[in-house]
DNA sequence: AAATAAATATCGTGA
DNA sequence: TCACGATGTTTATTT
């Protein structure tokens, strides 16, 4: 890495000077006081405090406070940044930032009154990050070893699934009746029984008689009762024993191109094409 | 403030050193290459890449990559950190932070193989962020001059509303029929859709016919349909018209307490005991 | 602690 | 570009 640029209490002049020359190419940091105002989905002030300004070469704008995980106020990538000196009355110059973007408008405009420490580097990195334990590592799973949904449950095949719309996993129980399956990682509240009641709903109106089964490690009060109202029913996840099973699966996935289990792999049924 | 304490191209001992005494009191920023690791509600794993890292002293982390608002590992606040130096075989020393809190039980470590910059800092900030154009502050306004949701539309008294559940604005239109209106400050899809339909089957049970609106300034092609079959309403909003009204909206607030139109102050109207 | 809904949500995917 | 759904969502509010 190019070694980074470092300036402890510069003038406004040598602030504005370095952001301006590394704004587009290098990651931009700011600590220091300033006043901030955003205009755009909805708008706010923010009266003078000191905070970290973080700007990224793909036009992200960051700021954060000495709390909390949220920025206090930020612009997604794309915006354009624009860097000045100002002077409002007889005082000091101030350096402002304007970081803008359109569809929709919105801009973010930082005025520093003092700037503790700057710093402008570059970030190599060539990585991305593996992320495991998704809903869709969950639903690969148990399309794979439909017996932990229920014992006989068959999957109808992934392309066809997708063709007929959103849900997780479409198939048929131990009495051939057609059946939805919403997979959840979380407990699932009164949001997620609704979106199961409203494939299960399309697929009733096409079909007749559709079962609908909300798979996750918990169901809420209410939503539990949502569920028995629409005849419905909640399938308990053990994530204890799904996880643990979710790196095998991608390492599978990696060495074989398709996993199969090797205990005894369930062949995708064909669904009627009629009810 | 404090001037901030700044090192390049640290040893790891002065890293180390730096960081421990700092942790508990300052922001401590990390710029290296580092690997990263997750376990927790899910997983990850990150190869060797140059990152930014942030340890706030509420106990959030947060790691930055070149681009995006979302860190690409993060800790919320109220998490333990603990610095540490470890050697694997025979290879140069790393700074290791593992940034750990339990329910859920979660760990970030962060393997340091070289730190470019660090420094540490603390922020001054009393200031707490306005926010406006909020959905509150929609709500608030269509409360206060209903005649923008719909001419005729009178709400009932907003602390009936709270007890009689989540919905936004709870009424009457001209009829003198029970109205329920969701508010939503983007254009709504079919879980927005849903939603309303919810809380007006509710209504429906205790009361017979109830209308619902849901007053978004846009609205889905799916969610219309899905209105039309539920027999619900789109309410379309203009933002660029209410938006505008929201600053004087909270400056009458806080001078007045509660705001008054100037025109004509709708009076909140008692809703009927039972249908 | 649990549940529910909002968010300037952001982000990825698919049509 | 829009719509839709997941997110290690986070955050605030209410029960």
């Amino acid at each position: 890495m190019a070694p980074p640029q470092l300036l402890q209490n510069p003038t406004v002049h040598d602030a504005h000077e370095l952001a301006k020359d590394t704004l587009d190419t290098c990651m931009v940091q700011i600590v220091g006081a300033c006043t901030i105002d955003y205009q755009g989905r909805a708008q706010s002030t923010l009266a003078s405090g000191e905070r970290l300004v973080l700007l990224k070469p793909d036009g992200t704008l960051l700021v954060h406070t000495a709390e909390g995980v949220k920025p206090v106020n930020w612009q997604p990538p794309g915006t354009t940044t624009a860097v000045a000196i100002k002077s409002l009355d007889d005082d000091e110059p101030l350096l402002v930032l304007t970081v803008e973007r359109t569809s929709p408008n919105e801009i973010v405009t930082l005025a520093f009154e003092d700037v503790h420490f700057m710093a402008t580097f570059h970030l190599e990195d060539w990585e991305d990050i593996q992320l495991l334990g998704t809903e869709a590592d969950i639903a690969e799973l148990l399309r794979l070893n439909p017996d932990l949904i229920e014992a006989g449950f068959t999957p109808y095949d992934v392309e066809l699934d997708r063709r007929r719309g959103p849900m997780d996993i479409y198939g048929h129980d131990a009495d051939d009746t057609r059946t939805v399956v919403e997979v959840k990682r979380r407990t699932a509240g009164i949001e997620e029984a609704t979106q199961l009641a409203r494939y299960v709903e399309r697929e009733r109106e096409k079909h007749g008689d559709v079962r609908g089964l909300l798979a996750a490690p918990g169901i809420s009060e209410k939503a539990q009762h949502y569920l028995r109202d629409k005849n419905l029913e909640h399938c308990p996840l053990d994530l204890d024993e799904l996880l643990p099973m979710v790196p095998q699966l991608h390492a599978t996935q990696r060495t074989l191109g398709a996993f199969r289990d090797t205990q005894d792999a369930p062949r995708p049924a064909s669904p009627p094409e009629q009810a």
